[in-house]
DNA sequence: CGATTTATTCTACGCATGTTGAATAATGCC
DNA sequence: GGCATTATTCAACATGCGTAGAATAAATCG
């Protein structure tokens, strides 16, 4: 807990603040989840009034969705793959995710995982960020059918590594060797993006129980 | 919410409301998470007084553990592979979570993993109660190398396609055809359990950021 | 039948939370 | 230089939560 001062407005600071905020709140809502992070608890660590996050954010939410934004460079490299050729897709998805583990990038990601267990505006974000405008445009990038069904799966790989590593802390706690345990994980990648699964038949559509 | 009687042991009635209690628990913690699962609102579903849910299972915690137990059937059918032949563990392994997905055993497996995002002994509950007792011995079964890479990405496909279909509800948002989803995935866990890796070198084993 | 145990309810305490109202002081604008 | 705006703090309210105490009535056991 930093020094706080009297009220009113300091010598020099503002703009900075609000990022200051914004960069504690991201970070409490990847480590503790949606309500375990407090106000009072993301002011403390900012070492601001409670009232100040309200001040600039609105409410809870509001700095939940603030905060929890897809960063910009992880979008942008899992969307411009047009260019690398089919086989190398796996290892070139599997190096994004990598790379985001070891930046701050993954927070927003862990974030809006952990919260969506909660909140359901939250899974309505996951949903919408990633599934819609991350993961579906990637698949469409490739020649293939069934696209949606590949969506979920890489979905489905995606928030299951961040769940089992990040949130449990498995790869932790066994110690893996995480070059191998990336190849593994391309592999499965490249299975999700390029296995053969069947010809969408009226028949088989309806048994869809 | 049930009308409730005046206080007092009723005439014919006992063990089924500790069973009761149990099962809208269940439910509950599988739908909302833990903590918006709330004793109050337990005890309402289930037609009781709160003080009731308390005397039977002590405090919130151990009602949790004590509902989220791994289902039997499940773990029996996951670690009775062995006479399976290797080919078709994809499939095996997809039907018996398939048919989990239409029972409530998934209930208990849903509950685990939200409430691993929230509680930290849960995500160690999920580490004792899938990966040491369910995952590893499963995978071990198969004379296979690299068992903890692979029992860690079983874990990452099925919590991420529990999450993704149950938490974030993808799978009926999108209407996917159930067949071809369980084909892909039957290959995944086949990628999963028989893809080469690479051998285990001390270099190797050294660049482990 | 009397005593103990068990099943059940009602009431309430203490605490943490999101959010608000009011106050204060420095800044930016005319 | 005065005035509105902005940044910031303090104090407080209402709500919902886990949990505990005490009471009541049926069942069980001697």
């Amino acid at each position: 807990m930093v020094a706080k001062t009297s009220p009113g407005r300091p010598k020099a600071s503002s703009q900075n603040r609000r990022d200051q905020i914004s960069k504690v709140a991201a970070r409490l809502f990847s480590d503790l989840g949606y309500e375990k992070t407090t106000i009072r608890l993301v002011a403390d660590e900012a070492g601001v009034d409670p009232k100040l996050v309200m001040h600039y954010f609105g409410n809870k939410q509001r700095l939940f969705v603030a905060t929890m934004k897809v960063p910009s460079e992880v979008h942008a490299a899992l969307t411009l793959l047009k260019l690398t050729p089919k086989a190398s897709w796996g290892n070139r998805i599997a190096d994004v995710i990598w790379l985001a583990q070891k930046s701050s990038a993954i927070e927003t990601l862990v974030g809006v995982i952990r919260a969506s267990s909660s909140e359901p505006e939250a899974a309505e974000m996951f949903r919408e960020f990633y599934l819609e405008n991350l993961l579906l445009p990637m698949v469409s990038q490739l020649d293939v059918d069934h696209r949606e069904i590949r969506a979920v799966m890489m979905s489905s790989l995606m928030a299951g590594y961040v769940f089992t590593t990040q949130i449990v802390g498995l790869a932790d706690y066994l110690k893996l060797d995480s070059k191998k345990t990336k190849k593994l994980f391309a592999s499965l990648v490249q299975t999700i993006l390029t296995s053969e699964i069947g010809k969408t038949s009226a028949k088989t559509k309806r048994a869809n129980s």
